[in-house]
This record gives structure tokens, C-alpha cells and sequence, in this order.
RNA sequence: GUGGGCGUAGCUCAAUGGUAGAGCACCGGCCUGUGGCGCCGGACGUUGCGGGUUCGAUCCCCGUCGCCCACCCCA
């Protein structure tokens, strides 16, 4: 038996799920998809590998290089070239699946995917290299009732687990570009400029002014950006309004742009719905992601770094396969950032970390298992959970195990039990006992599970 | 990727330049059909891995791997 010790660790930024965790996901799942069905979201799962040209080109530069690439199989291998990958997030995935199969998918198609996605970042805490992520997208229309019914849903998703105090913040990739524009940024540090911006709740604006600088911006447009980011706590209406007096010069009788009138839509769309007052407008807000074409969304909580979701429109994604352009709009919930979370503010019920059974079925003669096995099938079929105690131990030994794993009840199959075909049940909370024929057994079993869960 | 911290029994952690202990958990007994409490006893470690200094390293030094925190980024 003795060898040389194994790492039996996962792999980095890999987790095992025991039961309690896997009871606590399943948990939070259960809202997921409870909420998400009752907005008319379907159901889609894909592969976990994709070509890899599917997934290359679409998130970015810093994406690309997250991406784990599979090699070539065989006699392929020692070339070191990668044909496959780990799928980076459910929304590339599900532009090529709407590519591939619109002439069988609804016009207005609006699913909802839960599956683990992979990416190699440096773990950290509530990051891992993967990690599951609860999307839901509408494919079909650039109305901003899009928009705000996903922000509508996973407020709804938050609200129903606990979640009080997120906000989601809400800025548009066009507004974001029109304002680097008229503050004189150049196409071409649009990027640099975002994250110095980025930063200005961590190092101020004199920070953010010296790193714009730093990063080539000229120090004339630096001091007009901190005039539009450093707006505070604005409330959201006079925050568009100063954003619309600085995209268009201030000068009266210029149209105003249509990612403002569009920002605009969805706060009033959102009103009636779960989200109504979660969003605000965040001018800084980026998003790495280069898909996004329109809005952008990321959920925030006060206690916790990184976000809870995000999301946006990109109607142009569909079009890199198909080159239909079909426009569509999604949410991402990271479900391991909730699980943290909630957690920490133990949000779960109690009865998440109960008993793997509701009764144990004891014997103490080897010939007497097959007489438990049937007992236990009787208990089952009245609807119980039954585990059934597999080794000849003392009685006390049993009944001190069923008590350590917190099953509360013990189902005694002794001689003069099972000679006379009774089963004596004992509540081990109250040590109540009592002895029934076989075929009542699991009516005071229910009894007895009745009076400890009050 | 940058900076800092930590790796000792199944778990949580002590300790010392002279090859390691406690609590909890586990097993057995007190108690041969009744758990939790108590008492008694038992088992348990190549001190993460590799190298160096040393008469001798778990401790000091170097490397390596792993984990944690902060920055960065995101779900």
C-alpha cells in the first residue's frame, strides 16, 4: 500500500465539489434556471472544445492568450500546433450555434446556458480556471426591451437569493468611443486611456492624470476626461445629460447620439422591472471583452473586488461566422462569485448541509442484510431516504455513526424484531423509540422527521 | 506578470541546530440490544520536494513545487 505520495490535490485553479458543495451549487442553479425559464428562455448546452478559429479573434488580445489550446492528437503532437480549445465563456459558443442552425431557431431566440468554462488565468479568490458561468441571451432585435429584462432577470435572480444591495452598472461602447473622441484621444490609445480611467477610484485623479500622460495621452485631453469621470455619484439623468453637453461640444441643435437616446430607453424600460433602481451609469465602465458593440452591464457588490456578472449587446458577432448580421444581447452570472458570496453572508438555507438519508437501517447478524435490504426498499417506496448500514458492528457503534453524519433517525433490525416483523425506530435528537410493524414504519418515521423539523 | 506570507499527524496548530508534541477526529475498552458526556488505552509523521552549510537540519541558506494575501484583470 505504501508508495511514493501523489500530489492528490486538483490541478491548479481546479476544484472538487463535495457534497455540500455540490448541494449549494445545485442550490443557487435551481433560482438560475427557475428565473431564467420564467422570462421564455430555453435551454442550450455545447461542447466543452471548439475549433480553435471559432474561439480566436473574439475576445481581445489579453482573451487570445487565456485561452487553453488543446494540441494535435498522434503523430500530430510533437508539432506543438493546437487544432481544439477550452471554450472561453457561453457567448461565442452561442453565436456559433445561431449561425449554424437559424433556419431551426426562433426569430426572437432567447436561451439560457449553465456550463463550466475554462481560462487560464492566475486564480485568486473567487477566480478559478473554471468556473461556471449562468448565461442568458436574446438573439433577433436591437430593442432596448432586450436589455432590460435581462437586467430584469438577474436582478430577479439576486433578489430571490438573498442579494440586497448590488448595483449594476451600465455604460455603451459608442458613448465610451464618442467621449474619448470629442475629449481629443486618439483611436488608438481609446485602450491605454480606459484603463488609466479605470483606476480613478484607487489612485484619484491626480493618479489617473499622470498615468493617462504616462501612457501617451496628451495632457490637454487628460484633464477633459477627469471632467467627465470624475462625476461622482451623479444621479443617472444629469450624469447623460453632462456626458450629452460634452460629446457634442455643448453646442444647441446637434442630434443627439443614439447610444444616449438608447441608455435612456433602457433606465425607463428597467423601471418596471425587478432591476428597477439597481442600474447606474458608469461612464468608466469598459469591459474587456472586444465583442460589444453596444450597451455594457457589470454587477457589483460592495464586499467582493471583482464583479458578479456582466454583460452587453454585440450585433456583430453572429456575423463573424454567418456573415448575417443578427443582432443579440446577454448576461453572464458567475456562479462561483455568488456562491462566495452568499457564503460569507450565509445566505443558504440550513437544510442545504442535512443528512445524505432520513433513516439508517441497523442489523447485527450477517444473515439478517438481505432482510434490511427489503426493509429498506418498504421505506423508500414510502418516500424516505434510506441508507443501510452495511458492516455487523455493535449497536452502539452504529448508532454513533448515523449520529456523526446527522442522519436522525435509526431503523433496529434485531432478532426479536425481525422475528416477530416489527422495526423499532429511534429518533436519536429526542431518543425517542418506538417499535411498529414493518408496514406503519414509515409513517412514524415521517412522525418522528416531523417533530425535529418542527 | 510584480511584491509579501505560509507548507509539521486525517484536520487545526505547537516546538527545538541534537531525527517532534497538543486539541479535535479515528480505533478499542469501561458498556456482549442503544449514540451524544466522562474515564482509560491505541494507532498515526521520510516535518511539501531536491540540494547546500553542519559532527548533526524540521529549524539556517539556495532552488523547486503548492497554497494564501495585495496589485492587475475579470465571472
Amino acid at each position: 500500500m505504501s508508495g511514493p505520495k501523489l500530489n492528490t490535490g486538483p490541478a491548479r485553479g481546479m476544484r472538487d465539489f463535495l457534497p455540500v458543495d455540490v448541494r449549494r451549487r445545485a442550490f443557487v442553479i435551481d433560482v438560475v434556471t427557475r428565473v431564467y425559464q420564467s422570462y421564455g428562455f430555453e435551454p442550450l448546452e455545447t461542447p466543452a472544445v471548439e475549433n480553435i478559429e471559432t474561439l480566436l479573434g473574439k475576445y481581445g488580445e489579453e482573451g487570445n492568450q487565456l485561452i487553453y489550446k488543446i494540441l494535435k492528437r498522434g503523430e500530430h503532437e510533437s508539432t506543438g500546433q493546437a487544432d481544439l480549445a477550452l471554450r472561453y465563456d457561453l457567448t461565442v459558443p452561442l453565436a456559433r450555434v445561431v449561425a449554424e442552425h437559424r433556419a431551426k431557431l426562433p426569430r426572437l431566440f432567447r436561451r439560457y446556458q449553465i456550463q463550466p468554462v475554462w481560462r487560464a488565468d492566475r486564480p485568486a479568490r473567487g477566480r478559478y480556471r473554471e468556473f461556471y458561468q449562468c448565461d442568458v441571451d436574446a438573439l433577433g432585435s436591437t430593442s432596448a426591451a432586450i436589455e432590460a429584462e435581462l437586467c430584469g432577470a438577474v436582478s430577479q435572480v439576486l433578489t430571490e437569493l438573498g442579494f440586497e444591495d448590488f448595483r449594476i452598472r451600465l455604460n455603451h461602447r459608442e458613448l465610451l468611443r464618442a467621449v474619448l473622441q470629442a475629449a481629443g484621444v486618439p483611436e488608438g490609445l481609446h485602450g491605454e486611456a480606459l484603463i488609466a480611467v479605470d483606476k480613478l477610484d484607487k489612485i484619484g485623479p491626480e493618479g489617473v492624470t499622470g498615468e493617462l500622460t504616462a501612457r501617451g495621452v496628451a495632457p490637454q485631453a487628460a484633464r477633459a476626461l477627469l471632467g467627465v469621470f470624475a462625476g461622482g455619484e451623479a444621479e443617472n439623468g444629469a450624469l447623460l445629460s453632462s456626458l450629452e453637453a460634452f460629446v457634442t461640444g455643448g453646442a444647441a441643435g446637434v442630434a443627439v447620439p443614439a447610444c444616449l437616446e438608447n441608455l435612456r430607453e433602457i433606465l425607463a424600460l428597467t423601471e418596471g422591472t425587478p432591476a428597477a433602481g439597481r442600474l447606474r451609469v458608469d461612464p468608466s465602465l469598459a469591459r474587456g471583452l472586444s465583442y460589444y458593440t453596444g450597451a455594457i452591464f457589470e454587477i457589483a457588490v460592495p464586499d467582493l473586488a471583482g464583479s458578479l456578472g456582466g454583460g452587453g449587446r454585440y450585433d456583430g458577432l453572429v456575423g463573424m461566422f454567418s456573415g448575417e448580421q443578427v443582432p443579440a444581447c446577454g448576461f453572464s452570472l458567475g456562479l462561483e462569485r455568488i456562491l462566495v458570496v452568499m457564503g460569507e453572508r450565509n445566505l443558504f438555507p440550513p437544510a442545504l448541509t442535512a443528512a445524505p438519508a432520513d433513516v439508517m437501517i441497523s442489523v447485527f447478524r450477517p444473515e439478517d442484510l438481505g432482510r434490511a435490504m427489503q426493509s429498506a426498499l418498504v421505506l423508500r417506496q414510502g418516500g424516505l431516504r434510506v441508507f443501510v448500514y452495511p458492516d455487523v458492528d455493535k449497536m452502539g457503534k452504529q448508532l454513533k455513526y448515523a449520529s456523526g453524519c446527522g442522519i436522525p433517525c435509526v431503523a433496529i433490525l434485531g432478532e426479536s424484531e425481525l422475528a416477530a416483523g416489527t422495526v423499532s425506530i429511534k429518533a436519536l435528537a429526542s431518543g425517542r423509540q418506538d417499535t411498529v410493524a414493518l408496514a406503519d414504519a414509515a409513517r412514524t418515521i415521517q412522525d418522528f422527521l416531523g417533530e425535529v423539523r418542527g
